[in-house]
DNA sequence: GCCGTTTTCGGCCCGACTGTTTTCAGTCG
């Protein structure tokens, strides 16, 4: 089993466990420890294989999770969740996606009117018998029976590139608002992970009813979930929800903090605090005095919030309490990869296979972004649907570029191809022709339901052919799409590492692969990752941010990201020394 | 179930809002 599936068993136990309503804090130590494993950068097994390690080493991992994490990777299975799910029927889990329904009383649906999944609880709510039973009434049966419809979708969350300009509309309207003082988005949002659950907004203002009036003016609002005297909830007409808080200024930074969360970091922190003394909440940092009361020592910034706990001010997306606590601890936080650090894009296609400009096209659009190189990366032939290029069509378009170059000093052109691993193994360009690329990135289109051994083998394959320069894409997941395919990340690493091969992050919001986890374990193993836009048309050449936001989140500096270097320096580090022909 | 310079028991982050209550439990973030 590796690390995801093992987090996937314990998340599912700590579901179970929540809907038996066990203790909050045995439950917990399920989910930290899932969380812990999934951020990991190794596999447990290989920390379980290793006499000189123990999985008690892992921070939330004592002797019983330890036995259970060994009993997994031992036998693929558990008897504590065979158990738990004879006793509940893992149908009744959909139940909790339900807005406002929780653990307690949907275990309550289940005990007293035997009901374990959506159709028996929406059947049950339209005979009203829902309300008979303590602690509901008909209200609660009405929320139930709209948030049955809302259970699936808000089961998925939208791309961050999807998010992000109904984040911007939704600051620029609230700028119409008076009396809005701060104003700062927070969250995931914030965060800049992959994808976004909810909005989150956070504003200074006197006027608080006047600022929600205004927030529930938003164009794309069509309900009002909550509005208490601070804090106020509503419902896009596309399901998604947003939250506003409404803080005083001496609170805006604790606020913005909380708010940024993650959960866990805010978790961490807090207990940082309680050992010195303090508490954190979103109103502020306090001191107990002797007498009892309550000194606020911070709270305006979030400069001062950290500053109080002698903590740097951690960039959001780093707040994820995976390693930035240690980082801290041991000195100066990285200095995370920034756009304006990009120089290149070594990922793009143009009409010649699926793309939609023309490599004129293309070429222009980089040189407008200021790109100093840039990779034409078309398909090979393999892909017959986006009309990949076959070695005469390829060395056409190569004889094209050669004479562009020519007339452009200012872009560097790169004679390059996206050449697919076959389902069979090898690639689907004969060497001849692949060693007259300038780079050559290969990459898994077909085949991705094979084992997760033939699958590691055809991607070492590409990895120790001398002309490939990166893989792309090297998991092949679309988020809310599809799976990643089973790759043996670990081997992946290591034989980068030997044959001085690049791993791409592609920067497409629906890939974002490899992920921040995977990115961050890629550089702990010194593989420079290349973040590549997969651009089909000009504008997706902007897609370069996205990849940028990701990288960050994964720990990423400019030294860790190839395409920050020239070009010339990004073939020293293929262990090229050759100059591209002119 | 984890953890320990308050160390093997007794803690574990903390507050807002809602609905069903009549002082609070459940849910959410």
């Amino acid at each position: 089993m590796d690390n995801g599936q093992i987090a996937a068993v314990f998340d599912q136990i700590a579901d179970l466990l929540e809907f038996q309503a066990a203790n909050p804090f045995r439950i917990r130590a399920y989910r930290n420890a899932a969380r812990t494993i999934r951020d990991l950068p190794e596999p447990v097994a290989a920390i379980a294989a290793d006499s000189g390690r123990k999985l008690t080493d892992i921070a939330g991992i004592g002797k019983d999770l330890a036995d259970k994490v060994a009993t997994l990777l031992r036998t693929g299975s558990l008897p504590m969740l065979d158990e738990l799910l004879a006793e509940i029927p893992p149908s009744v889990l959909a139940l909790l996606r339900i807005p406002g329904l929780g653990p307690k009383r949907a275990a309550l649906l289940f005990r007293a009117r035997n009901i374990a999944t959506l159709d028996q609880l929406r059947a049950a709510c339209e005979s009203q018998q829902i309300r008979t039973l303590k602690g509901f009434g008909a209200k609660t049966e009405q929320a139930i029976l709209a948030g049955i419809d809302l259970a699936v979708r808000a089961a998925q969350r939208i791309y961050w590139a999807d998010a992000e300009p109904i984040a911007c509309a939704l600051v620029e309207h609230m700028r119409s608002a008076r009396h809005v003082e701060q104003m700062e988005m927070a969250g995931s949002y914030r965060r800049r992970k992959d994808t976004v659950g909810d909005l989150d907004l956070l504003v200074v203002s006197e006027r608080a009813a006047d600022v929600m009036d205004c927030f529930g003016r938003f164009a794309s609002v069509v309900e009002v979930l909550a509005r208490g005297a601070t804090k106020m909830s509503v419902r896009t007409a596309g399901g998604l929800q947003i939250d506003l808080r409404v803080v005083p200024a001496e609170s805006f930074g604790a606020a913005l903090q909380y708010f940024t969360g993650s959960q866990q970091h805010n978790v961490m922190l807090r207990a940082i605090a309680r050992q010195r003394g303090l508490k954190i909440n979103e109103w502020g940092v306090f001191r107990t005095r002797d007498d009892g009361s309550q000194e606020q020592i911070a709270g305006r910034t979030e400069q001062e919030v950290y500053a109080a706990l002698e903590l740097p001010c951690f960039p959001p997306e780093l707040r994820e309490a995976r390693a930035e606590f240690e980082w801290a601890k041991a000195g100066p936080l990285p200095q995370l990869i920034q756009l304006d650090d990009i120089r290149g894009d070594l990922h793009a296609h143009t009409d010649a296979s699926d793309g939609q400009a023309t490599l004129a096209q293309m070429i222009d659009a980089a040189r407008q972004r200021k790109l100093e190189y840039l990779a034409i990366t078309d398909h090979s032939k393999r892909v017959t649907m986006a009309h990949g290029l076959g070695p005469a069509r390829l060395r056409r378009q190569w004889a094209t570029i050669d004479s562009l170059r020519k007339n452009r000093s200012d872009i560097r052109v790169l004679k390059g191809v996206e050449c697919d691993i076959l389902e069979q193994g090898g690639l689907d360009l004969p060497d001849e022709v692949l060693a007259d690329a300038d780079w050559v990135v290969a990459s898994i289109h077909y085949g991705q339901n094979q084992s997760r051994a033939r699958i590691t083998q055809r991607i070492l394959g590409a990895i120790e052919n001398p002309h490939v320069s990166a893989i792309a894409h090297p998991t092949g997941r679309l988020i809310n799409r599809r799976r990643p395919y089973e790759v043996d990340l670990e081997a992946v690493f290591a034989a980068a590492r030997r044959h001085h091969k690049l791993l791409e992050l592609n920067a497409h919001p629906s890939r974002l692969d490899l992920d921040d986890v995977a990115c961050a374990a890629a550089r702990q193993h010194g593989i420079p990752i290349v973040i590549g836009t997969d651009a089909h048309s000009t504008d997706g050449l902007d897609a370069m941010r996205y990849g940028v936001l990701q990288a960050r989140r994964a720990g990423l500096t400019k030294e860790d990201v190839a395409n920050t270097r020239t070009w010339d320096q990004v073939q020293r580090l293929l262990g090229r020394r050759r100059q591209p022909r002119q």
